[in-house]
RNA sequence: GCCAGGGUAGCUCAGCGGUAGAGCAGCAUCUUCAUAAGGUGACGGUCGAGAGUCCGAUCCUCUCCCCUGGCACCA
């Protein structure tokens, strides 16, 4: 039986309209299941909406729309962008949805209560009404008043809630963290979550009253006073989507999470609380929490108040899904803040895929339309002599290969495909060097040869790119006759499969016509 | 304030003890198979500031300045 691998991105906030930093977590989610997939292992990818948190409720009675219709609304916006990116969910779990959702969550509930380490305790706090939300001093401006209602005064009220003991898990946390059974990467994180587990942990308020959260959310198992508060709920999406509560083979072929994809503001919830949870629960963890960090638009970091929020969507229909994905992909490291800007987007628009790819494909093309028909020409050697995979002085499709393969181990997802382009560079030089136009009066063998050799590798860089553009794969390995072979699930390290001869070449529209 | 990471060519970043590197942009030049695309070359930097260690520091140590993140029940 084929590996598996699960792979979850964050379920976003759906209080209002996806922005960029949604569709840059959405891409890196789907290609590294896209990946995993091209090694022949049966991926799912899931992600969802989260939608029982209080901030929902409030945004939809703003908007003067029925709770479920508003989150049934916002959620729909995600999902469309998902399929706008050319990004693959296997599942898309709804927090509000009652037949999967509910259960589970009240399963988790359940074993936690279970294990002892669920209790009630009153929750003290300022209260702001105008929020509906508890705050804490520091939150608060020099007159101990909420930003968004001054002159206001909080109240301090009470509420019996049940807490879950946190504190118990510490030391288990910590040595998990540290022996890397659950990897948090990259180190910085880490270290981070390291030095956060150093100080005393506090349990943590896990339900609301009812009023509080205006009767929207998962019920607390045997409590019709009290609802789920919203991070025991949600992170619980990560298994109620894979049958946990529902479906309990489903859920036992899936569950461990291989990798859990998060932004960097929800590292805690993820590396502390969720593992404690599971731990508490009797449940395994998940193996690894890939964190990235966000976007800043043209150097300012993205709000409403400023109102430099970019529309991902707008983007994708004047530009396409693969060009988006490749300035997410090639041009961020995951690990560090990116600064997004429209201009700098169209720059290695032109440079790396007009220019790059797209002029080497139309040049390849054009000199077999001129010279063999438009069909692959037969080489007069063994292909796997080809200076194009074997000359060191070359960076070769082979080298890009394993570059490929060891971004993905370390989730550096920029050198992989960066290491195509280098590729991509030296075969343009190569076809500079050999001179194929005088070639074809000269030396027809000659021109078989290398233009055989240019071919294949261009079948090479679609098999590449396919997670990474799988629009612009397809449609270059469709060109060549090759996009079953694309679908196949090839085994990518230590074999491929060599292009037809004879294999007529029909490549159509331009990949990516000049802005 | 404390802890962690960072400040290197116009832009994005690599290098981390031995006369500063890449890509992009700009400039020059060669070439024509190609989407006025491609190749080559030159230009371009007191490597955040100051002090110290060393034969020698972008790289080590200290101080300072600036940026980013974390410092919990906030999603």
């Amino acid at each position: 039986m084929a590996k598996k691998f699960y792979l979850t991105c964050a379920i976003p906030y759906v209080n209002a309209a996806p922005h960029i930093g949604h569709a840059l977590e959405f891409v890196q989610g789907d290609v590294i299941a896209r990946y995993h997939a091209l090694l022949g292992e049966e991926t799912r990818l899931l992600s969802g909406g989260d939608e029982n948190a209080l901030k929902n409720v409030q945004a939809a009675e703003k908007a003067g729309v029925p709770i479920q219709q508003f989150v049934d609304d916002n959620t729909q916006k995600f999902l469309d962008l998902t399929k706008a990116l050319g990004c693959r969910f296997d599942v898309w779990q709804k927090g509000s949805d009652q037949v999967h959702h509910f259960p589970a969550s009240q399963k988790l509930w359940k074993l936690c209560a279970k294990a002892g380490d669920i209790y009630q305790k009153s929750y003290e706090g300022l209260y702001c009404v105008g929020c509906e939300t508890f705050y804490e001093p520091s939150e608060l401006n020099e007159n101990g008043e909420c930003f968004e209602h001054p002159g206001k005064k909080l109240e301090n009220v009470s509420e019996n809630n049940y807490f879950f003991r946190l504190s118990k898990y510490q030391s288990q946390l910590v040595e998990l963290i540290t022996k890397d059974q659950l990897r948090v990467i990259p180190d910085t994180r880490k270290n981070e979550v390291l030095s956060f587990l150093k100080q005393p942990l506090q349990d943590i308020s896990i339900s609301r009253s009812n009023e509080r959260a205006k009767n929207w959310g998962v019920p607390v198992p045997g409590d019709d006073t009290q609802r789920i508060y919203v991070w025991f709920d949600a992170l619980n999406i990560y298994q109620s989507g894979i049958g946990f509560g529902w479906n309990e083979e489903m859920y036992k072929k899936w569950w461990p999470a291989d990798v859990h994809v998060i932004g960097k503001g929800i590292t805690r919830f993820h590396a502390v609380y969720w593992p404690a949870f599971l731990l508490s629960a009797g449940l395994p963890l998940p193996r690894a929490i890939f964190v990235h960090e966000y976007f800043t638009v043209n150097g300012q970091k993205m709000s409403k108040t400023l109102g430099n929020v970019i529309d991902p969507v707008k983007l994708i229909d004047t530009y396409g899904a693969d060009p988006l994905r490749y300035y997410f992909l090639a041009k961020f490291s995951p690990f560090s803040d990116g600064d997004f800007s429209e201009d700098e987007f169209k720059k290695v628009y032109n440079a790396d895929l007009a220019n790059g790819l797209g002029n080497l494909v139309s040049r390849t093309f054009g000199l077999a339309a001129q010279n063999f028909g438009g069909k692959i020409p037969a080489p007069d050697r063994d292909p796997d002599a080809h200076p194009l995979r074997t000359d060191p002085a070359i960076h070769t499709w082979k080298t890009a290969w394993k570059d490929i393969d060891a971004s993905f181990r370390s989730y550096e997802l920029n050198t992989g495909i960066g290491s195509v382009w280098k590729f991509l560079k030296d075969a343009d030089k190569y076809i500079n060097d050999q001179k194929p136009w005088e070639l074809s009066k000269k030396d027809p063998k000659a021109l078989a040869w290398v233009l055989y050799g240019l071919l294949d590798s261009i079948h090479q860089i679609a098999w590449q790119i396919y997670p990474y553009l799988p629009e612009t794969a397809l449609h270059i390995a469709r060109a060549m006759g090759s996009e079953k072979l694309l679908l196949k699930n090839p085994v990518v390290k230590d074999g491929w499969t060599n292009i037809a001869p004879g294999t007529k070449l029909t490549l159509g529209k331009p990949l990516f016509p000049r802005l």
